[in-house]
DNA sequence: ACCGGTCGCTAAACCGGTTTGGAGAATGCT
DNA sequence: AGCATTCTCCAAACCGGTTTAGCGACCGGT
């Protein structure tokens, strides 16, 4: 008689002439079952093609094997930023060496996105989750304390957190673009922030802030915005209706520098002989743009692998450290000149060298396209 | 005594005084309990909180109550293709309301694409899957027919495929720019043509040799590349350097179109005066580059819901016909305008005007910044 | 009053693993 | 040899649901 579906271990232990429990021992690296005997058994296992059913497993062990991810971003916003993909990607390299499964959740309002926690954790699809985005007093934290639900969080809340943090600091990229800026000699660098509740927003608005302190010239204006396109080309119009046009704008991002810049030229404004430029995110089409964008180059798979490193780990009862992740480096292109009334450059004081360090580094280096 | 963790339907029946069976029974309506006993079974679930687990349920009835997702393409495509976000947002939508879950897996390698799918099919962590991206002579098909994964296709394939197709046609979208071109005038129209091997990417390419043929025009030369802003920037460059400069490039996506237009502009060639642009996508940013570029607008996240719809209908197992999508659809920007050398303009037979119909919409129709 | 059928429910088997308690054999020690 | 210890393995319980077989009560019809 031919066996119809998947083989159980239960065929695999008459297949072998032991038992049930013995199989499993033996699967499972435990000890207590003679090297003879687990070769044997793991023979027949190959030999019938059995793979332990991960269903069966998940009940009796109380896990799922899978971690979550809930994405509450506008779906318009979703699709033009780069980012989650290319978390995403670094997270499944990792899983899948691990044999996981990543169990991904969109959502677009913030209620739904409770929700989606909620129903992650009630119908105990998965083991941990990742929480990204976050925000000023983040409700999600004490939400996922309660739901008892092991978490990572990507940049260490301002609340207190149970949680391991990867941290990623954005702020030395936007600092060695301040300085960058200042050093060509702008005076009057505006800032497009991203949306105030963000947490990364807000650090880099600060550090935008901080590195003009630093370099003896008051903050400049500052807008936020929302990330998107039309959000960067509504902030940039509003920037260049001021009365006291800023000669280089600092974008949160990489998609609201692009819909800046087009404004900037529909203006009539050249970049960067009028007015530089720099993004965030060092999207793959910023060095094929025209003029080339400056940015600051992040890492978001390599965050990624870590977060989900991070939590396999708290999952698995071990780890539970924060891990600390390569400060952003900025990228200098060709949105970015000397301002056009030549002022005398004021060199800040330890006048940072231009040489390619720790957070500068040139397009050549990184095999842009000449 | 305080029962610790969540109560399971033992706890539900012994607290309503019936069986599990009932349990079970009441909670799914099924008949053959009775009205009464139906409501105090309820009533009981309620008052403590009870959720059915997913897990022991998924055990019972062999179903995962998920779908899968396995992404095939390079990382840094990821990342820019604005596609896979809005399509899972779509997914997402479906899921949601039908209480399954999206169980995501990126791969870069096409060996370990086939690796995921059996992954997902071995740990029976998935009762259906997507199938995007489809190839010319798909190997996937018989893998998933091998591995009796119900699926459903995005596009129809072309080998015999049992799987319901979402059918969504790129084609009207190219005619309608090679035929939106040909009337500005143009008469040597280029093709920068996503890889060979995708089926997408040849619709777009046959679109746009049929629509120039049945202008009677002969196709221009077309370029395959990659879909990647550096693949875009390189197949312009090679367009541009031909003897015979096309006046016009269709793009295949719309990363590739801004990543030539970078090109034209930095070999001195104005942008629609000497050279005509169109994209594929209609991304957000599309819109606010400058010149804005006419692009094909399509519909993924529509595609992702009627796909999940599809796919859950295949499962339930009623359902497993074609669902057919509306036609993309050509929206007029700024990034195309007659040709320089002014041809008498060949106003193709029955001329189709340019009201915004079923395939041409303009800029101000869909809310473009003015 | 008897009989057949339907209704409402329970007990138990089942899905496919993991884990515990203990039996029996082999080994070590004196 | 006798006893304690260790090793190997099995049987059975368990995870939390679904589903089937079947039992008793109630119903209407003759």
């Amino acid at each position: 008689m031919v066996r119809q579906g998947r083989p159980t271990i239960t065929d695999v232990a008459r297949a072998a002439g032991v038992s049930k429990g013995a199989v499993s021992f033996a699967l499972n690296g435990r000890p207590g079952v003679a090297e003879g005997t687990r070769q044997r058994i793991l023979a027949a296992a190959k030999a019938m093609g059995w793979t332990p059913s991960h269903r069966g497993r998940a009940l009796s062990t109380s896990r799922a094997f899978a971690v979550g991810l809930v994405l509450a971003r506008p779906p318009e916003l979703l699709g033009a930023d780069p980012f989650f993909p290319a978390f995403i990607a670094g997270v499944e390299r990792v899983l899948a060496e691990r044999n996981q499964a990543l169990v991904l959740q969109v959502v677009t309002s913030r209620r739904a996105e409770e929700d989606g926690y909620r129903r992650l954790a009630a119908d105990g699809r998965v083991d941990g989750v990742f929480l990204l985005d976050l925000r000023i007093a983040d409700p999600r934290i004490a939400l996922l304390e309660e739901l008892r639900l092991p978490a990572v969080t990507l940049g260490r809340p301002d609340v207190a957190s149970p949680f391991p943090a990867v941290l990623v600091d954005d702020r030395p990229g936007i600092t060695a673009a301040v300085r960058h800026l200042v050093e060509l000699g702008h005076r009057h660098v505006a800032h497009v922030a991203g949306p105030d509740h963000f947490l990364h927003g807000r650090a880099r608005r600060d550090a935008w802030e901080n590195a003009l302190r630093a370099a003896g010239l008051p903050p400049g204006p500052c807008v936020p915005a929302d990330f998107s396109a039309a959000g960067g080309a509504q902030a940039t119009h509003q920037l260049l209706d001021l009365a006291d046009v800023p000669t280089a704008i600092i974008y949160a991002n990489d998609l609201m520098a692009m819909a800046g810049m087009a404004v900037a030229r529909e203006r009539g404004l050249d970049v960067p002989g009028r007015l530089s430029l720099t993004g965030f995110d060092d999207t793959e089409l910023a060095a094929h743009i025209s003029p080339a964008l400056t940015s600051v180059r992040t890492d978001p798979s390599g965050w990624g692998g870590a977060a989900a490193r991070a939590l396999l780990d708290l999952i698995e009862g071990d780890g539970g450290a924060d891990v600390e992740m390569a400060p952003a480096q900025l990228v200098v292109r060709a949105s970015t000149a000397p301002p056009p009334t030549p002022h005398q450059s004021p060199r800040p004081a330890g006048r940072p060298s231009r040489r390619p360090g720790r957070s500068i580094v040139t397009a050549a280096e990184i095999g842009d396209p000449s």
